[in-house]
This record gives structure tokens, C-alpha cells and sequence, in this order.
DNA sequence: AACAAGCGTCTTGTATACAAGAATGGCGTT
DNA sequence: AACGCCATTCTTGTATACAAGACGCTTGTT
């Protein structure tokens, strides 16, 4: 593999982990001397990073780790909320048995886990349910481009998950989900899931200006 | 501007004008050589046009102009009816009054030049429509998304308006989508807009499929 | 004659060197 | 003492040099 490529899972692995923050500046020099590479394949990582909008780069200022604005993050929800739609609407009509198994033990994970009231349980699970209804679309680009929004919002998807009712609510979106593509109900499976991502947003939403804060990060 | 910035876009225009065409290979030391600057630079700015799709890099091996698939094109005509459709529910709610002026003359302007047989005004025409609603739905990052498959989809996008009584169609589904927004019908002028996206694609199938080549370019 | 293996060349990937713009600190002025 | 300007220094942007993998050609063998 290519360094820079693994310099940007790594990356791309410390923002996610909180390892960097919003805002961080990401100094080209010290992450070269810190693993132990020149600039040119930090340079390259930075900027693919960049194209998924992990990573913001200012021209002459340098890369931070984005921080988006809390109008950014409802924005990419919307968006996230069109492509996700349309990932439950075809996969309604394509999913292939396996999927359809897959998805099912992976909402009945998620009810389990809050059952039990186990986040992180919970917390891969719902990443699996999700997952899975982007490869049943059987549309690699349509997947790729949700699969990628799904982690740049993962830190706020989270945040929202703490309103109130909010998990038990977000189950129940998840079991008309699963019976609507089940059922091959190709409009309803896109409706379940917009909604599910926009309320995503407007609990956010809630939730953040509870505290007033205008910057999510 | 960087220097990098501008190769790129310099790059973008040779692409999409066809001076470059799919499949053929970009060679960073004839490149640099052409522009009179480094290959770092260079690099850059093929490394930017990959990120949004014109340019596929192939590790160790180089560069090349996209050459997508019929299969690809699909796709991603398919991911853009999600984010056209859910742009056309935002715009119906959000289009500022000057907005839907300027939609209608866009559209009054692809009738006059469909009228007048004059297919680069059509085309110029089509064009603003289209990137009018961008922008009247008021979501910055969505404009962006759309923007991108917009120019991505181009030559394809020419390609089906060559299918029998496809202009007059492509009309008259223009039409509903104006008619749509100005009237706030938010289901309606997703609906319209995203079929007015997946026709394309059904028909650019069909055109591609009655010569029996498997590549698009 | 056809195929495979090895060598040479060419291209990409990475490191280093150099140039140019931005931030910061000190000094001077008010 | 505070504000502004200039110089220094640090960082990014670009050029060049070097390393390593891929392709093609030649040559030897079957």
C-alpha cells in the first residue's frame, strides 16, 4: 500500500477517535517527523482527507480538522437524508436474501443492546444496520457516497443519540425500516429512512441550541 | 491562485471539452512539460479531478480520464436524482422570489430554443435551469454534491437528448418541476425532478444499448 | 517459431531543497 | 503605555533529486 494512503487511515482513524479535534491544526512537519515520513505523502493524505471533508485547507494557513458549522452539519444531513432515501428505495427492490438476514439480526442487535442499555453495543450494531442497507442498494457509488457522510457525521450522530426518547424513537423508525424493505415497499423503506435522518438533524439540532453553543464542535 | 488550482481547472476544461478523452492517460511529466511547471503541482491537481471523479488514479500505474462503465453512469445518474429530487423539495420551500424568476426564463429559454432547433442554447439553457435549482434549495454543500455530478454526467447528459422525442419530453418535465416549485408543492417537484434524472439514465441505456457497446465513451 | 525469463527503461512514489507568503515578536512612535 | 510597522522566522507551495515498481524488449530455450 502507499504511505500516504495509510497516513490517511491513520488520519483519519485520530479524528474519528478524538485523537484530533475540530479545529486542530494539522501541522504538515510535525506529522511527517511523527511518522517518520517527508511531507509529500502527508501533503497527499491531507488532501484526500480534504475531498471527503474530514480536513479543511486554507491556502498559505494550513489543514485543520473540519468544524463544522451546526448550518454545515444540517446541510449534510439533508443531503445524507436524499442519498440514504434513495439506498432504502433500491434496496427494497434489490436486497438478496443473505442481505435482508443480515439486516434483521443487525436491527435485532440494536433492540438488544438497548435492552441492556449498552451503548457501544448498540452504537456498532446501528453502524451495521446502516451499512448494510447501503451494499443492499446494490448501487457501489450510491454506497460509497453514504458510507462516507455516514462517517463524517458519526461524532454527531452520536451527540443527538443523548436527547431525550430519542434511542427508543430511533428503534422504531428501525423495525418500519426493516419491514418496509422486507416487504419490497420501495416508497415507504425511502420514507422511513429520510425521516430517520432528518429527525437526526433536528434533534441535533434541539440539542445543540438547548446549550447555545453555535459551534458543534 | 495556486498554481495547482489552476492546472486543475485548466485540466477540467480539456476534459469535459474532449480534448482529453475517456481512457486516455495522463502522463505527469508530459503534462508538467505542456504547462511549464513540476510534476508536484501537477499531481495535485490530478489528484484533486480524481476526488470528484473525472480522473481515475491507478496505483503505480497513473492517471487516466475517467472512462466510466454504462453500469457507472447509472449509478450515478441514479445518486443524482436523490440529490436533484431532494434539492427540488428543498427549493419548493425555500426559492427566493428573483430565484424563480430566473427559473422560469431559464425554461422559457429551453422552449425558445428547442422552438428554434438551436441545440447549444438549449444546452446553455438546460444548464441554468438546473443549476438555478441548486441554488434556490438554499443547502450550500447539496448545490455542491449536485453541482459535481452535474458537470461529471455531461457528456452522457448529451449523449441521451439524442433518443427519439427526448427534448420535447425533457420539456414538458421541466414544465411540471417549474409549475411545482412556484406552487410550494414540495412531494411534486422532488417526484418530478427525480424521474427527470432517472429517465435520463433509462434512456441513455437505451441509446447505448441499441449500438451494443458496452463502454459509454 | 513461440514462449518465458531477465534486463533495461520509463513512470510513479517519496525525499529533500528552495521560494514565497503568513504569523509573530520587537522596536519605534505617538 | 498602547498601537502600528517592520523584520525575522516559520509554514506552505513548488522544484528537483532519488528510489522503487511496472512495462517492454531482447535473448535464450524448447
Amino acid at each position: 500500500m502507499r504511505r500516504a494512503e495509510a497516513l490517511r487511515d491513520q488520519l483519519e482513524q485520530d479524528i474519528v477517535t478524538g485523537h484530533f479535534r475540530p479545529g486542530d491544526r494539522l501541522d504538515e512537519q510535525s506529522l511527517a517527523a511523527r511518522f517518520g515520513v517527508s511531507r509529500t505523502p502527508i501533503r497527499e493524505a491531507l488532501m484526500q482527507l480534504a475531498s471527503t471533508g474530514m480536513v479543511e485547507l486554507q491556502p498559505r494557513r494550513g489543514a485543520f480538522v473540519a468544524s463544522l458549522t451546526l448550518q454545515a452539519v444540517i446541510e449534510r444531513f439533508e443531503a445524507m437524508a436524499a442519498l440514504e432515501g434513495m439506498c432504502g428505495a433500491l434496496a427494497a427492490r434489490r436486497i438478496t436474501e443473505a442481505q435482508r438476514a443480515r439486516l434483521v439480526a443487525a436491527h435485532e442487535q440494536c433492540v438488544e443492546a438497548t435492552r441492556n442499555g449498552c451503548a457501544d453495543t448498540y452504537y456498532y450494531a446501528n453502524e451495521r444496520f446502516h451499512r448494510t442497507i447501503y451494499e443492499a442498494c446494490h448501487n457501489h457509488y450510491l454506497a460509497e457516497q453514504a458510507g462516507q457522510l455516514h462517517t463524517l457525521l458519526k461524532p454527531y450522530r452520536r451527540l443527538q443519540l443523548r436527547a431525550r426518547h430519542r434511542v427508543s424513537q430511533s428503534l422504531g423508525e428501525h423495525a418500519m425500516i426493516v419491514e418496509a424493505i422486507a416487504a419490497g415497499d420501495s416508497a415507504g423503506a425511502e420514507h422511513h429512512l429520510r425521516e430517520h435522518i432528518l429527525i437526526q438533524g433536528e434533534r441535533l439540532n434541539d440539542f445543540i441550541s438547548s446549550f447555545g453553543t453555535a459551534d458543534v464542535a
